[in-house]
DNA sequence: CCTATATATTTTAAGCTTAAACTTTTATGC
DNA sequence: GCATAAAAGTTTAAGCTTAAAATATATAGG
């Protein structure tokens, strides 16, 4: 006859684990849709773009040789017709090619124009830096011990075999 | 569209502070976007809805009374016309009323229903174990230090002084 | 009272996102 | 060769999200 009804009443310092991983997924959530709001807002306002432009921009960044759609919506881990979307719109507005593949008749490679790399290259410095100001107040020290954390917390959960060394 | 700029930037264990805050702001993007698509999933599959209606239903949840159009947006920190078209939604399913306010006539109050409080109910106790789940590499020791870390590594920005402990 | 301003909310336009259905092309099994 | 399955992409329908514009009401100042 403890504490039933538990959930309803606050959560302190001492609460059981479940309470314990709640009150950290809350954290999480907040922490990063802030900050995912903020770079959301900087990239309209300074770069006029969006964040999932840049996102496929990355990608495309570290492969010359561009990805094919499916790739690129595999290293992304969205979906297929999410990328079609993006991509099509980054075309319009001549960031990226989209070509044919010799053969393969169904696969298309996508690349990043020369302005586009140039633009990405540009706005990529500046996004560190927007990082490293949003996150100021955490030390190094800290923010390796938190990758740390997350790191092994995370292991076991969906691991991806994709074997990319940059996930 | 998780870590991208990974290795754009050739980053080490020991690199340069920015370099730190941005392997950290990867992690938690990583992270977050991978239990919060999980969430979405189960929450279709277990109870047809979606996490925004979630988050409404848990808002309105802990006050009895209801809340203003206004006040819901600026709990969960989102646009009016965001909570517009969510609201509009559960009223259809009947999970929540929209009702007007005596005084203005302009605002409207938005409480849950009856059934609207028991499915929630029953939704967040099975929500809790997901995270629980979710998170159980996490011990809650490092939990409870991440949340620290973070805290008072955030608390600077864009402080709320709302003093929710859900927020 | 009248005008200006602020507040509460909805509407609109554009884009993101997904799952599911669909089209086309390639690979496989007999 | 032919049927069938698998793979690559696109399309579609539904919903989420925001900024900006629009609507309606409330509040203040003169």
């Amino acid at each position: 006859m403890i504490d039933l009804h538990a959930d309803i009443l606050e959560m302190d310092e001492h609460s059981a684990p479940e309470k314990q991983r709640l009150r950290l997924w809350l954290r999480l959530l907040k922490v990063s849709r802030y900050i995912e709001s903020e770079l959301r807002e900087r990239l309209r306002k300074q770069f006029n773009t969006t964040l999932p432009r840049f996102d496929v921009m990355a990608a495309l960044y570290r492969r010359k040789g561009g990805l094919k759609m499916s790739e690129l919506s595999a290293a992304l881990r969205v979906s297929n017709g999410n990328v079609t979307g993006i991509v099509e719109r980054l075309v319009t507005e001549e960031l990226v090619v989209r070509e044919p593949i010799p053969g393969d008749r169904r696969a298309m490679r996508v690349c990043l124009t020369e302005i586009g790399r140039t633009d990405f290259a540009h706005m990529a410095a500046v996004h560190q830096e927007w990082i490293n100001e949003l996150l100021a107040g955490v030390s190094t020290e800290d923010a390796e011990l938190v990758c740390q954390l997350l790191d092994s917390g995370m292991a076991a959960d969906k691991n991806r075999p994709t074997g990319d060394k940059d996930d």
